[in-house]
DNA sequence: CCATTATTATGAACACTGTTCAAAATTAAG
DNA sequence: CTTAATTTTGAACAGTGTTCATAATAATGG
């Protein structure tokens, strides 16, 4: 045992961080353990703790990964200067809800699990990265105020995360729900256009 | 032991939804488990597994007492005639959230416990009566139509859902956030408007 | 009143979590 | 080649949900 430079530390985390999203993949959130992911790494559970620090901390890493795929699925919309910013928020909107349907497992892994421990500063300013691409945008919004700006971003922010939650959780709807994209477009243009 | 008929099974149930509800208050989620439960009814985990299929059985009844608490606090005003419809439908997400902020952990365990088996008709009907109550005052508002509303209804519900949810997990504006409240109140007027 | 039967509560046992840490294995240094 | 530093291991622990033979009690019948 011990191969001791077969992989650096940040090898290792790497490692663990794609086995746990193809777990996430292949068996869905609770397929997700430490020993599976130590497992599909080809090594054992003592490891992962030699490296994180605690479960935690893996889906933390795990989440991060996510969230940096999400961020460069919807920075190039954003970005997208031929359009007004409204058009723009709309399309982001859609966006995230596709990548939420996309990836189901590991949107739910990015809400789902409950912290104990404060989320540290890097992870959220990654999450924030992504955040103030739809804050700049509702500032770009024909009149708007910073103060109202602000509000209307966590707003859409928010009612996007409540639609994407209990559209995958199939607690929209009992009987035949609509699609999520439809919702998402029915929130977003008529939020907006109650501004 | 095995005293026979001390406990009907239908008060050994009301006996653990109590338990677990005061578990919840004192101690959150997390403090939730079958012995502990079991524990504070004064009997064993075999006696509840006798009585429930398994531990969703469980959180389903407790989720069953929260839902028909909800219901009880908001159809006063769902019913308030001299108001009219939107301002109804305001006071509604308002109490919504008032009840959320105010019993977080039972909120929590309604939507942060993952499922496997479908959810049974009878609780699922419950968490209508309460969306119903949403979707009645949506169509009562002027100029809607059958479609409309109910998409309208859909948005509301998940949108104060997901405003509540990252409210509670605090993974709205990182720094300092505004008061739950005001993000209801201003999706609600603001949506509506756009509609 | 006792014996039998039906019911109900028990708690040990199982498989699975996350987590720890002394020991073993391997590599690097002297 | 010996010694020291590092890395990997896997058994062990406490905690889950879950099961089920066994024990305890109550109801019934003679």
């Amino acid at each position: 045992m011990a191969r001791r430079s077969d992989n650096t530390r940040e090898e290792l985390k790497e490692m663990a961080v794609l086995a746990g999203l193809a777990l996430l993949a292949e068996e869905g959130v609770q397929g997700l353990s430490a020993r599976a992911i130590a497992q599909r790494m080809g090594y054992t559970v003592g490891t992962l703790y030699n490296v994180f620090a605690d479960f935690e901390d893996i889906v933390l890493h795990i989440n991060a990964a996510t969230v940096r795929a999400m961020h460069e699925a919807l920075a190039p919309l954003a970005h997208a200067t031929r359009k007004d910013p409204a058009q723009r928020l709309l399309d982001l909107a859609q966006a995230y809800g596709a990548y939420a349907q996309t990836h189901p497992a590991r949107w739910s892994l990015l809400h789902g699990f409950a912290r104990t421990s404060p989320i540290p500063d890097w992870y959220e300013q990654e999450v924030q990265q992504i955040f103030r691409m739809v804050a700049g945008l509702v500032a770009a919004l024909p009149g708007m105020s910073r103060r109202r700006a602000e509000d209307a971003a966590h707003v859409l922010w928010a009612g996007l995360h409540g639609i994407c939650a209990l559209h995958l959780s199939r607690k929209l709807s009992h009987v035949e729900t609509r699609p999520m994209q439809t919702l998402i477009r029915n929130f977003v243009t008529h939020y907006m256009r109650g501004l």
